[in-house]
DNA sequence: GATGAATGAGATTTCATTCAT
DNA sequence: CATGAATGAAATCTCATTCAT
């Protein structure tokens, strides 16, 4: 190892190999979803991801076994979006809490839009994408279960239905915000929206 | 059958013809809808579409122009979807004309998944189907209009905010049923919402 | 059916672009056959197979699903080159018959050279072209147990053995012949076999 | 391992440097010739050579100046499998003498079985590697030569043909052999041959 | 020397569209 | 009018080869 180093003069080649490569990779995910959100996956090919990223078609295949691998890389690293989302929300007070989800989810919202317009937009392909179908119920699952156990601790008389609005509500400004961009009112909404669920004399 | 190989001797002839043709017309349409609402229009190709109308490729090209135009047809063929929209809720008072509007609204949803899965689907990709963004802004405005108007006369407080709710609420019913099919509690949701908004004591 | 004819004029169209259809389909098969042959399979290119039959490499794909599947219409379209093979060398005398299979044989060679050269090249590629190895086996499995009750008729000490050189023989020949081609004096080896094998006096 | 990191100090590194390379070059060739054999050359990539060697496949590119190269180098390496031939198969007397050719055949068809299907996978690809022709047929005409004098030894009445039936043969269980593999019966062929053609009272 | 990221030419395949019949 | 053979552009993917490190 010790005389490896003195032959290579300096380790931190090695890593800055590895940085470069890991860079790399970055790019083209980030070129691939800009791309993928704005056009559609079947409407960008390889060759317009390579153009944007400044390099080759065939390097991709260097860090991607193939266009649909691509696409799952950026579906699955959504993971990160909601990265420390239950920590985060925690609360003893259920309308803290409710607050606490409200601010995360917008701000989730406005940091991911490229990728969330993306795997809604597979959502709706259902015969070709069905590996988003179950990702999706699942997630909605979990959401449903918290939003469920607040509302009853806030007192609310129909808990279960109460949270199914609030998931449609999530989900229809997602849905507005996603497609309208700059002019929605997404501001206004998220105010009006805590001051109606977040409030104690509200109910 | 045997009087198709003379020409134009019966204008009988002409009509059937032409039913023929509005039919055919009708069948590609309706092909196409299924298809493309449930893999996507770029996944689906002409030969699929020829194939599953029983009709050869070149005919789809005497009826449209294009695919593209064939996708537009769909598009706009759906104003259909609203026919009669205004005159069907029309009512003095403002709650039994907010029910009309949800039972439309719920109705109409079930009559034409394909329809709205399409055009939500294609929505999504925003720099290649642009048609699609005004096309659906246009209708957004008319209902906040509608919507802040009832609820004004409900004595809603924030009669604009709760428009806006109100079509938030919409969208995210429509996206979650048609993205969820069969399994998605609609009626549940539709009898909460009319409980919650159609009901003058509920205020 | 009687109108339909009125209306396409003349029933011989039809037929005539069967006819088209089956020719092309077998210009394709004979090109393929003769670059595959002397080039080898990976060597060729769909492209090149388009330009020297005339035509666009698309269609190549309307008359075969794919390269592999033009290649295994090759090899057991083949299957004709021994079409009449059992028939033709019937014969109630041993030496009769085994002369009738030195005919038979010999003709085979000469008029199948590419087909055979494709498929001995094809063979050694075990680890790539597997359905080659069965296909040979049961020919060669056949053969032997042909040769084995001529030769045992014919009263040979060790008809078994004498079967399995007599097939050595075969394919010796042929090896060299495929490869040689011009120059090689596959007439003097056919009449010397023949004056060997089948000369009742010669045992 | 310390004195790699210094350069030139002692001559003995430069000989370990040089025993190295040879072995890093057979060892390309070896696992090149594997390959090749078994799954073809155009289907073998240099990807694979590297990955199944142990190294990179730039190294491959400092022994070798191209993949054609590399093939080049197999081929013409395997003079080697006839080495000491001449010298090996001499004796006064014919039969002996075809006792030793019929000996070193069969050792060498064994001990060099990827070898010799790679080159005769490659003879049959005539339009593209030409180079293998010219080589094979040098080779046929010496053995011919050789089979000619013995066979007029031993007093054959027509020994130019019986040498080309020698050469078929030679050729034929070659070809059965490479193919077969395991389960071809190689050591009775070589036994029966040996009893035919090297026994003076057989005659 | 040794690596493997990077390139670019070319291979297979698909498909919207045209057009002779 | 109706067909589907034919085209050609473009898409995905592979791979021999180069070259900066």
């Amino acid at each position: 190892m010790t005389d490896r180093s003195v032959k290579t003069m300096c380790p931190r080649k090695k890593i800055d190999n590895d940085l470069i490569k890991e860079q790399r990779r970055k790019d083209i995910l980030s070129v691939s979803l800009r791309l993928f959100a704005n056009r559609g996956y079947e409407s960008t090919s390889i060759s317009q991801i390579a153009k944007e990223a400044g390099i080759s078609k065939g390097l991709i295949y260097t860090y991607f076994e193939s266009k649909e691998t691509l696409l799952k890389s950026l579906v699955f690293d959504l993971n990160s979006m909601e990265d420390g989302f239950l920590e985060a929300i925690q609360d003893v007070d259920p309308y803290k809490m409710m607050f606490n989800i409200f601010q995360f989810y917008f701000d989730m919202l406005i940091e991911n839009k490229d990728k969330l317009r993306l795997i809604t937009a597979l959502t709706f392909q259902i015969e070709k994408f069905e590996f988003i179908q179950d990702f999706a119920s699942q997630k909605m699952e979990a959401y449903l279960t918290l939003f469920e156990s607040i509302l009853t601790k806030m007192g609310y008389e129909k808990p279960k239905e109460e949270a199914m609005i609030l998931g449609v509500l999530f989900d229809g400004i997602a849905m507005q915000f996603l497609v309208i961009h700059n002019d929605y009112p997404i501001k206004e909404i998220k105010a009006f929206l805590i001051n109606k669920y977040c409030n104690k004399k509200a109910e």
